[in-house]
DNA sequence: TATGAATGAGCTTTCATTCAT
DNA sequence: GATGAATGAAAGCTCATTCAT
């Protein structure tokens, strides 16, 4: 079960999260896994103990993706604002870079609910994402407003997630909406103003 | 296709709805819907041309149901403005009463490419929701934030969605996050402030 | 059971024929029958007890009406081989008219093997042939050759359904390939020629 | 699609003949063609893409096996007329050998119109049969009738079809029906004597 | 490590038929 | 006479998984 031949470990899971994106999640099937990874069916047993623990594997990849460029460090010396605004910026760098990612993460949202090994680990990995803690100071300092984090997240996310695909999907330019107007509209959403 | 035992075709689509709900749209399986609506599988094909053609109908079903009490007689004499707030608020108010339905909702956006004769007819459904004339007037006359309206539909929608299902589960209460608290959230979010 | 609407009864085979010439016997299920027929698949069971019995009905009624422009009366006066010969042009006739039919008869020959009712129903009319005793009489005054005489009847009937076949699908035309060289074909195979 | 375990691929065919035989090409239910294999019906899918593809493997097979004994090198020295009677009489041998295999290729005849891959494969199989040449040639050189092959074709294989069948049925003996006989009956069809 | 073979369970859909109205 | 409603059975097919090699 372990990753002797990583590379065909990461093709499997590539080629998971390529059919998610093209899909759903249920049209991640092994046998279009294994077709499109060049690999036998069985042998996705080899990697994997089973279809759950490979997708759970996917999502927990791909939720440290994106959070792997934004670390403590760069945010050590800003204000809460200041760091969700940087926070921002990178969800939209990444979006833009790896919209399969996003795609997968929104899809996979909420599943695994029975997975209690999984949800630990989504859990420890989300914990240790300094957005959260940047949530958690500005509105305990009176910067953001006075809701609970996952209406900040959310806004955050779902916010880039359409923009970005909006962009690819050409359904309009960066010169018809600039980041920055998106920006400001997710400011508006989480600043408190007083 | 028939409709003397209209109560059998509501169960069908209920049970249809329930167990997207509580799972995926490739949940509804013809045969748990069937079993579910106590009836046998056979029977769903007296009602519906076939599985694409029930779930269509049921994103109909709720779409209509969601946008029934917001009729341009509520918002005629509003501002664009004043008109998103008696939006939101009947979003909210839809949410708690129907929580089903707002996950329907979202579960099958984007669902139905294929199928023109749905696309069309969500279409019509989408365009005669007064909110969507709104937006247009909103961003027209400066009030809203010149972006793309399927960002400030999103913001919306996702936020109230989010928060009712909060409030269901009891992730917190409404003295814990009360509803003026969102709604200035989501007007932060979309309403341009110069 | 019986034919009260007998317009609606004959819809109905002739909906079925239709059916089986464009594919097979098993294309014509109750509900393409139905539909073709612009009835209600239970009405069929007003007028057959069953698909069998359907089935069955259709292939006596096209072999009625292939033997009836060919009655006694038009053979009394003829040696069975002249006899031979008006048959084989009566039926490249009804195949040009009736192209649906001897596919048919075709398609159906064989079945029914199960339904003994059916199965002398069957006998009795091609018994009551008069090309069957001229067959018989042929052979026994020798001029046709001696082998049984479904070996006979085989050769008549299929160089006929496959000419006419052949002729309305455009293979080739009457000018390629001429009656009297299909007819001269036949009578090479059937009759004695010491 | 494998062929590891060619014993269980030929039993496939060869039930899915038998079923054939016994009835209608559509009575070759995957499900019967399992039971009678002594397979799972899943287990079909792993030996053949789908059904389509199990009948036309299966009439190829038939095809072949009816031509396999009758080679180029058989007919090489031999007039037209000669070759024809070659043919026949093998036709005749193979017919009473296996009565299934003929019976099939009657049976599938024209089907596989939307095949385009396996009708080319038919096609193929079908040209590279001498007595198709020698249909031609015999034609030409006017030692047989003049009109198309398809006509001589039906006249040999139904009637072979036939009195195999007849035979091995008990509806005739050979001493009833000699073999000379039925050829003399083919020849009379085929043969152009002037 | 890798996979071909195998399968029970499930999928969507169509079938022939019955029955109450 | 006519049919809408209903259904068990069977159709073709894909699924996730196991196992021997």
């Amino acid at each position: 079960m372990k990753k002797k031949d990583s590379q065909k470990y990461d093709r499997i899971l590539d080629a998971t999260a390529e059919l998610i994106r093209h899909g759903s999640v249920s049209d991640a099937s092994t046998t279009k896994i294994a077709k499109k990874a060049q690999i036998s069916q069985s042998s996705l047993y080899v990697y994997f103990k089973n279809r759950d623990e490979l997708l759970a594997t996917l999502y927990l990849r791909e939720l440290q993706r994106l959070y792997q460029g934004y670390t403590e460090a760069d945010v050590a010396q800003l204000t809460p604002a200041e760091a969700m605004n940087v926070y921002t910026h990178h969800l939209f760098d990444y979006g833009m870079a790896h919209p399969d990612s996003m795609t997968v993460i929104q899809k996979m949202k909420g599943k695994f609910p029975g997975d209690a090994e999984a949800a630990k680990q989504i859990q420890a990995i989300i914990a240790s994402n300094p957005a959260q803690q940047m949530l958690f100071a500005g509105i305990k300092d009176g910067t953001l407003r006075p809701v609970d984090i996952s209406l900040h997240r959310n806004v955050i996310f779902s916010t880039i997630k359409l923009h970005t695909e909006n962009l690819l999907n050409g359904v309009y330019t960066e010169k018809d909406v600039p980041f920055e107007q998106v920006l400001a509209m997710i400011n508006g959403a989480i600043m408190n103003l007083e």
